[in-house]
DNA sequence: CCCCCAATTTGTAACGTTACAAATACGGTC
DNA sequence: GACCGTATTTGTAACGTTACAAATTGGGGG
C-alpha cells in the first residue's frame, strides 16, 4: 500500500540525476558545506526544496553512527499528573533549533528499568538518554557510566562516581512543607513518602525530620502506603488511620492525586482541611488550584528541570565532564511571597 | 581471535567469524529461518546472546524499509490527565509480542498539527501514526490517506473516503450526561465543549440539544471558554456567569480539570454542588473518585480505546481495508448500575 | 607555455542488514 | 558411477548516506 510512495520518495540520487551533479556533491551542498560553490549550494538547495526532498533518517544513522535522537524513558507514575507534560515541554524547548528531536519511550512497571534503557543502549535508539525515579544505587546509573553512554537523570544517586542530573531540593521541600504545617497549629504532622527505594524519598525523610526535631513536635511517617498506592488506597488507609487515637492533625503529600485522596479521607473523617486538618502539597500543575478548600502547596517548575535536562544532554552529547552538568532545584521561598500561604506557580 | 572488535558493539559479522558462518548463515538463523538446520540455528543464537549481540536498527530499516516503529503524536491538552498514559498502556499492550514499538511524538501548539505528521511521512520515523483530535475535514487525514500512510485516528472525519478510526461516543455521552442533570433536578442544564473545530465537540453538542428537547429544558452553552481553556479561565467564567441573572443549575463538563474549575467556581459562589447546582463529567482517570462533594461521572475506557487502536493500526500495516478497522466506544449503560448516581470505572 | 595552487567537484568505499540467486553437500536411485 | 533432489550454506548486491581520497578545473606566476 506504500508502494507509490516508496517509489517517489526523493533521494540524493534523484537531486543528482536532474542536476547533472554527483551525489556526494548534493550531500555536500545541502550540508552547506563552504567547499562547495555558493551557487551550487543555493541551486541544490532550491531543487530539494522543489521535489521535497528528506534526508532517509535509517540511512543517516547507519553512515554517521549518530541518531539525532534524544530518549525520554517515562514512567506512568511520573505521567499521571503533567509530569510527563510539563518535562517534556521543557525538553521540547531546549531542543529546538538543535538537528535532535525527543522521543518518548513508555515504561510501563512490568518490565524492568533496566530493559528500556538498555535496550537503547544496546539497539541504537538514542544519543542520549534522560530518565528519573532515581535510585541511591541506581543500575540504569551504572550501566550507563560504564558504557559511557551520555544520560541525564532525573534525581540523584549516591554512586562514587559523578553523573549529570537535574534534581529538586526534596529536603528543602519536605523541611519547608513541615514548617508550615507547624506554623498552621499542626502538632503531630505526619509525611506520606514515596517508595523509599528512590533517592528523593530519603531527602524528603530528612527535610521531614529535621524539621519535625528541630520543633519538638511529635511525628509520624505513613506505612504500607507511598505516593505511588493507588488513590483509593491511599485515601482507605488515612480514612482508617484518622479514625484512631493519636492521627496526625497534618501532612506532607509530594503528590497531587494523593493530596486529593488525603483531602478526600479528612472531610470523610468529619474533619475541616485548614482547620482540624492541615496539608502540604506539592504542585507541579494548575490542579491544585481549583480544589476546595483551598490547600497549601509547594511548586516544582518541571518544565525549568526538562530544558535544564535538555540543554545538559547536549552538552554532555559534546563532551562536557559530568560535574559540569548538575543542577539542583530549590523550591521558591515562601519569604518571598510573605502574604500567601501558597507557592503560587508563573502559570 | 577477536581482535579490536572486542570492545566494539558486536554486529553479525562478529558472531560469522567466531562461529565460522557466513554473515548471511547468521542472519537468517537468528531469523529462526526453516532452511537453516536447527542445531546451526541453536548455536548461533546461543552464541548471540553471549556477545549481546542487538541489531542495529538503522541498519535494518534502510534495508527492509520498515522501522517496527508505531508513531503517537500526543498534545499536552490531552495529555493532562492520564490520557496519554492511558492510552499509552493500551497501545503498548497491543503491540507487545509483536517486533514493533510505541514511540511518542509530543505535538506542542507552536507547531502546526500537519508538521509532525508529514515529518513522519517524509523522513520514514515509523510504519504507523495514531493522534487524536481529530477534525470533520482534517489535513492530517487527507494527507495520509493520500500517500497511503498507515493511520488510526481517535475521533473521526466527515471526509467521504472511509478511514480507520477508533472513537468515543460522545453524542451519548452527552446525551446521558444531560439526562442524569435533568433527573437531579436541573432546569437550565449547561454544557462546555471542546474547541468546536474538533468532530466531537460537533457530537456532544448534537447529544446534549437532543436531550434538552426532549425534555423540554432551557439550556445554555457556555461560551469564550472551551475544554482547552486555561483553568483559571474556566474558573474566572463560570464564576462570573453563576454571578448573573438567569444561570445555569447544571453543568456537563467532558474534562476533569475543567470539572474541579467548575465545583471550584460553583462553591466560591456559594452553590451547594450536588444540591444547587448539578455537575457530570467524562472521568478518564480515577481522580474524580477523590473529589468532595462527589460528582456524577460517564467513564471513558481510554486503555480499551489504546488497545484497539494498536491492533488496527497493526492490521492496517498489514493491508486490511479502513473499513474493518472502525471501531466505537459506548459509554457503559447507566441502567446497569442503577443504584448509583456515577458510572464507575473498573479500577 | 608550463607548472602549481586553490577552488570545486567526483568516485569509491563503507556503515549493518537482508533479498536473491547460486553453490555445496549428502544421500538415494537407477 | 552418474544423476537427481533435498537440505543447507554461501556470495553478491543493494538500501541512502557521508568520510575520505582523488580528480578536475581555472587562473596566476615564472
Amino acid at each position: 500500500m506504500n508502494k507509490r510512495q516508496a517509489s517517489q520518495r526523493p533521494t540524493l540520487r534523484t537531486i543528482a540525476q536532474m542536476s547533472g551533479l554527483a551525489v556526494t556533491t548534493v550531500s555536500r551542498a545541502l550540508a552547506d558545506d563552504p567547499h562547495i560553490a555558493q551557487d551550487t549550494r543555493e541551486k541544490v538547495r532550491k531543487l530539494a526544496d522543489e521535489v521535497g526532498y528528506a534526508p532517509d533518517r535509517a540511512a543517516q544513522r547507519l553512515r554517521t553512527g549518530k541518531t539525532n535522537v534524544i530518549s525520554l524513558i517515562l514512567n506512568p507514575h511520573d505521567e499521571i499528573l503533567g509530569f510527563g507534560t510539563s518535562i517534556i515541554r521543557g525538553i521540547t524547548a531546549a531542543l529546538r533549533g538543535t538537528p535532535y528531536h525527543l522521543v518518548v519511550m513508555p515504561d510501563f512497571a512490568d518490565s524492568e528499568p533496566m530493559e528500556q534503557v538498555s535496550r537503547i543502549v544496546r539497539n541504537h535508539l538514542a544519543d542520549g538518554v534522560i530518565f528519573s525515579r532515581t535510585e541511591p544505587d541506581d543500575a540504569r546509573i551504572r550501566y550507563l557510566l560504564e558504557m559511557g553512554f551520555p544520560f541525564i537523570s532525573h534525581g540523584r544517586s549516591e554512586l562514587a562516581t559523578p553523573h549529570p542530573f537535574v534534581d529538586y531540593d526534596n529536603y528543602a521541600f519536605a523541611r519547608q512543607a513541615t514548617e508550615r504545617l507547624i506554623a498552621a497549629g499542626s502538632v503531630r504532622p505526619a509525611i506520606l513518602l514515596p517508595p523509599r527505594r528512590f533517592t528523593f524519598a530519603n531527602h524528603q525523610l530528612h527535610g521531614f525530620m529535621s524539621a519535625v526535631r528541630e520543633h519538638g513536635v511529635a511525628h509520624e511517617i505513613l506505612t504500607d502506603i507511598t505516593l505511588d498506592s493507588p488513590g483509593e488506597q491511599i485515601e482507605a488507609r488515612l480514612l482508617a488511620r484518622l479514625g484512631l487515637p493519636g492521627a496526625p492533625d497534618g501532612l506532607v503529600c509530594a503528590g497531587e492525586v494523593s493530596g486529593l485522596a488525603a483531602i478526600a479521607a479528612a472531610v470523610d473523617s468529619g474533619l475541616v482541611p485548614g482547620r482540624d486538618f492541615h496539608i502540604v502539597v506539592k504542585q507541579t500543575s494548575t490542579l491544585f488550584s481549583h480544589v476546595r478548600p483551598r490547600v497549601a502547596s509547594i511548586y516544582e517548575d518541571l518544565t525549568e528541570a526538562g530544558e535544564h535536562m535538555g540543554h545538559f544532554i547536549l552538552r554532555r552529547i559534546a563532551g562536557e565532564p559530568a560535574e559540569a552538568l548538575q543542577f539542583l532545584q530549590v523550591p521558591p521561598d515562601p519569604a518571598e511571597t510573605p502574604g500567601d500561604t501558597t507557592t503560587r506557580a508563573p502559570f
